[in-house]
DNA sequence: TGCAATATGTGCGATAAACGCACTAATCAT
DNA sequence: ATGATTAGTGCGTTTATCGCACATATTGCA
């Protein structure tokens, strides 16, 4: 029944427009054709239909993205009034906590950043932006994530994942990641050390659906400066107040 | 030749997906049908299809966005280097400016935000933000765009392009909008009052090129504002420093 | 320079999918 | 209630897609 009323075509050409997810800039039609595993013939007809469509440019023999996706992102962005009420929202908590705030929600297998603070006395930000994913299991915006599914599903979810050992400290044991899992849900927040990078820890708030989808508020920093209480209270205190103020 | 090498029912499918550029958040199977002139048992099966893949969800009887897109916008805001080359430095500029600054990229037959300062002193946002498009004869990004290309092109261009009257004082005068293009690329910036909005001005001054592709950095304000000469110099002088700023 | 490896362009017959009509069912608006 | 709009589905026809095979072009390296 997946098979039925779908468009097969498009959903390969789907596959070849999600190669350039991952930030991969140039990609050639030999790279595309062994990246989704279809025949050179097929992978050519599908970018050269995405050039056409205006989607892609070619230059030489590689393929790149146009700003034309940026039209349908901001479609979704506007849509759902992220620029009017959420951004705001981010920019202030952001800037009262002096450390970056951003908003994500869950994508299939994976999590995906909506929404960021920008304000000006950023130090350096650690290059999560819009649209980065993020592995479920090991990190704080994934298992809150988990922790608003139905419990049902969470099995289904644990089984289906893939552990990664990302770093020394990657839990690999699924019954230990249900624990946590589900101590975030009971106590309202998530937090995570050095399992999806070594000395980074993140902390992660549930807040209200966005278009039926449950979302999260998380914020990245430093094992040191988490592993002080005063800190670590703070933290999660400001993405508290934030996730009240805008509970959508 | 334009139909050899292309994969109609991609295209059809990517149609579909642009029916929700312009933040139509919900519609409905008929609705689309009737967007994109496809029978309804066609854009059902691209709807479904949309949905199987991540990139549309259903609610009752109307598909929305997922924030699935934003990956693939991630894909070509980060192989592009925007959040770590140009986000900061239109932040600098706009901070000192006090107002915002835009890059702007050409789509089609239309301009498209690219990026966009973000500051925290921002009075409310006029409204665009990336992924917002905007046509091209009535505006200072759209002349100055139009400026950058070649000059065998720009006939054409200015053939095909379609004349629409936004406000009172929108030019309807193919022959007067082109002089004022010839007079952008001659000295440097384009300003536009009035005729995209009433009461609106913007300055457009051109950067290098994106991906092959020429680029160029705004600004808005109220003709009040920009009808002061100093104001207007000191907006020029910072679009052209932040422009020398971010040579590609 | 020359050779091997890789990438691209293209024609075509077999196959499979998309098309769109026609009909039914469900839902909505008034 | 009832007319209008929307959604689901089966099926014969048509058409696009598939993927191989062959030809060409380019690249990288010895």
């Amino acid at each position: 029944m997946t098979q039925k009323n779908n468009a097969s075509t498009f959903a390969k050409g789907l596959r070849v427009l999600s190669c350039f997810e991952t930030g991969r800039r140039d990609l050639t039609m030999a790279e595309i054709s062994r990246l989704t595993g279809f025949d050179r013939a097929t992978a050519r007809r599908l970018c050269l239909t995405l050039e056409d469509n205006g989607y892609l440019q070619k230059e030489d023999r590689v393929f790149r993205l146009t700003p034309k996706i940026l039209a349908v992102a901001g479609g979704y962005l506007t849509s759902n009034d992220f620029g009017r009420a959420v951004q705001p929202i981010l920019n202030r908590f952001a800037e009262e906590f002096e450390g970056e705030i951003a908003l994500a929600m869950r994508d299939g297998d994976r999590a995906i950043y909506v929404a960021r603070s920008a304000i000006s006395s950023a130090r350096v930000s650690i290059g999560f932006s819009v649209g980065s994913t993020l592995p479920l299991l090991p990190t704080a915006v994934g298992q809150m994530l988990l922790a608003r599914g139905l419990d049902n599903e969470l099995d289904k979810d644990l089984s289906r994942l893939n552990l990664e050992k990302l770093t020394e400290a990657t839990d690999m044991n699924l019954a230990s990641i249900r624990s946590k899992i589900e101590q975030a849900a009971v106590q309202g927040y998530a937090y995570v050390r050095n399992e999806f990078e070594m000395g980074a820890a993140g902390i992660a708030v549930p807040i209200g659906n966005i278009g039926a989808s449950p979302a999260v508020l998380a914020t990245t920093a430093s094992i040191n400066q988490f592993d002080k209480t005063d800190e670590f209270d703070r933290a999660l205190d400001v993405l508290r107040r934030a996730a009240m103020s805008l509970r959508i």
